[in-house]
DNA sequence: CATCTTATGCACTCAACAGTTTACTACAAC
DNA sequence: GTTGTAGTAAACTGTTGAGTGCATAAGATG
């Protein structure tokens, strides 16, 4: 168990090398043209390696889309833990919550993530489970994790929110709603700043609907 | 100019009838399979139409695809536009965005609606034109006429809105922006008691965020 | 070095599927 | 009732693409 990165243990190193070319070469591939629309020769000549070889490494086209999707996932997921895990833990509730909100927008709605959802999105119907498994893993993290955050804050006599799950929601679509929405249709990534700004409007909202409710608190 | 329902004004009504079975069917099967897992043979067997007959009334298979979405959108663009149109009206703000919040969240997380984002958002990659003239049409609508009856409520002193557009956003996504997003994955369709709970709850939110800033106005 | 494992290249099979051809039938209108 | 326009059924063409077999080369391992 040395610098191996997944589970190849003590695997030919060839293993691993022609595992990550082609997962590299196939997620391009399956975000590009979706799994029906995928072509297994051109994802062989684009990781320079010989068709048969993707066959001995995985089994089939299935298991090669699974497989690299699963991947993506653990990517996504890390992605999605390190996402507001201090959150809640100072006193200046409007400068976190701008600073997570416009962290958030930035992450969901860079490209791959977003292509991501789309894909998954696009064969919900097909590979129900690993829709299934991305909500869970990714969104759904973010969400606990807001939740988790925002019931700190709530403890501390700082918000008043008698429900978190619900409230991390409302965080979550104030902040990135729309512009999530448009950009899964656009295709065309949606300008950086703009992103920015509705994120920090919509922090500004979520004060305003959470904070003075609880108005004369100290 | 009859009682023709399309652009198929006076012309052979076996056309007419050929259209309308084809384009049934094909709906169907292009939001189960998407684009490239679509078959014209399947689609003929189920509109009991011989496939040369798609191949005289369409040309091939992607006019197929183009005119099928074609009217769905316009069925979409008709249902955005009888949401929320007598907003903004009456003195019951509070009520009037309860009931419109409850009836946009059902109406997007309805089977259908929610199958063809689904299908749109698939093929954004392949047929970006198609998602684009959605998005204008179906959502972009909602957001108009949302915002629009937003700001009839700030000109008459009942809420505070200064920018009705962001308003809009704030208040569609508060109202159905995580049910949505989860049901986007989740193909088994959501409790609608649920989704209901969950776009009052957004209406209420909305309201405290968008009410008290001018607390001391009649 | 000897051997075992993996990768390559290429030809191949086989099935699915878009689109066409043909010979025939049904209906509508004059 | 003849003529023109659609629709039907089924066989056919051509292509694409998944998956296989095999002989050979290259690299790992002992």
């Amino acid at each position: 168990m040395g610098s191996a990165k997944d589970g190849s243990e003590g695997l030919d190193p060839r293993v691993a090398r022609s595992r990550a070319v082609i997962v590299a070469a196939a997620t391009e591939h399956f975000l590009r043209n979706g799994y029906v629309g995928a072509n297994v020769d051109e994802i062989a000549a684009e990781a320079r390696v010989s068709k048969r070889t993707i066959y001995n490494v995985f089994g089939g086209k299935e298991q090669l889309f699974r497989e690299t999707l699963a991947e993506a996932l653990v990517t996504a997921e890390r992605f999605s833990r390190q996402l507001s895990v201090e959150l809640g833990t100072t006193g200046d509730v409007a400068g976190e919550l701008r600073d997570v909100a416009v962290r958030l927008a930035a992450a969901v709605l860079g490209g791959p993530v977003l292509r991501l959802r789309r894909l998954l999105i696009g064969e919900a119907e097909r590979f129900p489970d690993l829709a299934d498994d991305y909500y869970a893993r990714a969104p759904g993290r973010v969400m606990d994790s807001l939740a988790e955050g925002l019931r700190r804050f709530h403890e501390r006599g700082l918000l008043h929110v008698p429900e978190p799950e619900l409230a991390a929601e409302h965080f979550a679509f104030l902040v990135m709603g729309a512009p999530l929405d448009r950009a899964l249709f656009a295709a065309r990534p949606l300008a950086a700043d703009h992103v920015a700004a509705r994120a920090r409007a919509g922090a500004e909202a979520f004060l305003r609907s959470y904070m003075n409710a609880a108005p004369a608190r100290r």
